[in-house]
DNA sequence: CTGTTAGCGCCTTCAC
DNA sequence: GTGAAGGCGCTAACAG
């Protein structure tokens, strides 16, 4: 059975044996160097016949290079980053790296641990998305570390990479659209400050208001937890209150699936009685009845991108200074908005 | 900046020489045998003041473990795997295991080289979906490697333990339902046979038709690739043909966007017009209006199952026989079927 | 082009 | 309870 045998591997003496060669030797056709052709192929049917793999610990042991790179988000399930580790993945596989992931549950105590224990296994980088940017714990943890960092979508005033999305921009035109439409009671739906994202979300759709010279109901901005039940719950506030939006804006796609339970317990019809525009492309986004517009942005770019730029400070150390990449953040017009009579 | 520094990282050697000891007595703190208190106490303060992590390369080399656990899936960001890794990962971190993830794409090809790194990093376990299991290249390199695999759903004739989902009964109860409902035309959209849980649910489909001595008819049954554009075309034929099924069953999540897809196109209502069942429990099943009846497992409790048999068989030893575990399935009844007229 | 050698950092006997 | 020494498998000088 496939399980921990007693005969122990081939080792690269075994090949060198085998092949009739010293262990350097090996070594060297292992690396690609130059070798004569008898040698080459003697030690690659010797690889071949001992199904010799080399040692992966030995080998960083020496080369101080794991070719193995983090990933920590706080729910792997999580659409969002589940579609930035398969971008994160497709090219770090490429560059012969591979991704270790890890959940941290937004548990600070849990985020810790686990930076720790990457350190120990020598990590070559680490792509974060920190749980909360006002911990100054993961900042100093991260500013201490030995390898490079990519931020995802966080601001940490630490000498890290980052890539970001203009969660503002989008934010902005989703705005637009709607006072366009006539709205002037829009609900925005996110998560707190903690977290960029949500406070870019914010930002921008304060600035919205400000800059159209919109009056500006503070009533209207619901700030708290990343999760479905906070989207739920805010809703309902919003929707059982005196005076009702007549849009919602669901920052985050778990926030959305709660407002949408919320709508369906009030039986509202969207876009008829409430207008909705929805943050992240999901499945449920674009196949719902009506289908939900949303600000969208390309997501696997997020994981591409990250790992570029990982590959990129692993390559040329740390030398330059901190880039800061942005991806734009676009307003897919669906369905579920309408002109306010 | 946090990246490769040229100052080395302190060792155990240097820990060995602030705290006064040899190496042997800080290599013995740190794997907790007994120390005198005092010692213990300048070890840990040189540690701390060093800020000393283990290097795990070094203590893989020396102990043969990697403490390392591989995930091979098709793609991570299917909320099917991501959640199964992310109940693996619950239970492999809280064991102080790691986890490697890597995506097939559905490549055999890629599905090797991977398998191959993953050897090469000597992880102490394999968790994997093969993506064919008709592919005799996997099954041979699966039974050849030197640690424990663990099978996701899927059954291979190795010496490998798994965990699978009893699609079949799920299945089974899906057609009775539907059957009460006086439905006799049920199609069934589904990857084909080369792997497990669309066998499975064909396998449950065709049982349920003969058990109740219904007419089987092979036309309503659809099996090709496990994604949303199969979802949608095959549908599309359904729908089209000359004479329409009374109720499709959505034989996977991707396959349910496909199918709603075409729905939409063909301005069907559900359950009016059409009876509708999908399996694994998503936002957009639960949320849909109608929400959908679908056909769930605890997917979370796979990739929990899946860690706790890795894990025990690391421990055990390969010595004990295969074990096969199996999740239940479940019908749950929302709104989108109807009573045949 | 090839062989020899010295560690990489750690754990683990083995004496003391 | 503690120190000294050997070696895990590999790469990278260095000679030849």
């Amino acid at each position: 059975m496939a399980s921990k045998s007693t005969d122990k591997r081939a080792t690269i003496r075994d090949v060198a044996t085998a092949a009739g060669v010293s262990i350097g030797t090996v070594s060297r056709v292992l690396n690609g160097k130059s070798v004569s052709n008898r040698v080459l192929g003697s030690v690659n049917s010797a690889i071949k016949d001992l199904s010799y793999t080399p040692n992966a610990a030995a080998q960083s042991m020496r080369t101080k290079s794991t070719r193995a790179i983090g990933l920590v988000v706080n729910d792997i399930s999580n659409p969002l980053f589940s579609g930035i580790a398969k971008g994160l993945d497709e090219v770090l596989s490429r560059n012969h790296y591979s991704l270790l992931i890890a959940n941290t549950d937004n548990d600070p105590q849990k985020e810790q641990v686990i930076i720790k224990s990457l350190t120990q296994r020598r990590v070559d980088g680490l792509v974060i998305a920190v749980s909360n940017e006002l911990d100054d714990n993961i900042k100093s943890i991260l500013q201490k570390v030995e390898f490079p960092v990519v931020l995802l979508d966080r601001e940490l005033d630490i000498q890290a990479d980052s890539v970001c999305d203009d969660h503002a921009s989008g934010m902005k035109k989703a705005l637009q659209y709607l006072f366009d439409l006539g709205h002037e009671d829009i609900a925005l739906i996110t998560g707190n400050d903690s977290v960029r994202p949500c406070r870019e979300r914010a930002l921008g759709y304060r600035d919205a208001y400000r800059k159209l010279g919109k009056p500006l109901n503070k009533n209207w901005i619901r700030q708290g937890q990343m999760n479905s039940l906070y989207g739920y719950e805010e809703a309902v506030r919003l929707l059982e209150g005196g005076k009702r939006p007549t849009a919602i804006i669901a920052g985050g796609n778990l926030i959305l699936s709660g407002v949408l339970r919320a709508i369906r317990q009030f039986d509202l019809s969207i876009p008829e009685d409430l207008s909705l525009i929805s943050c992240d492309e999901v499945d449920l986004a674009a196949l719902m009845n009506p289908p939900i517009t949303v600000i969208i942005r390309d997501i696997q770019l997020i994981g591409q991108l990250a790992a570029d730029q990982i590959l990129r400070r692993i390559d040329d150390g740390a030398d330059s200074s901190p880039s800061r990449q942005s991806i734009p953040t676009e307003l897919v017009v669906r369905e579920s908005c309408t002109r306010l009579r």
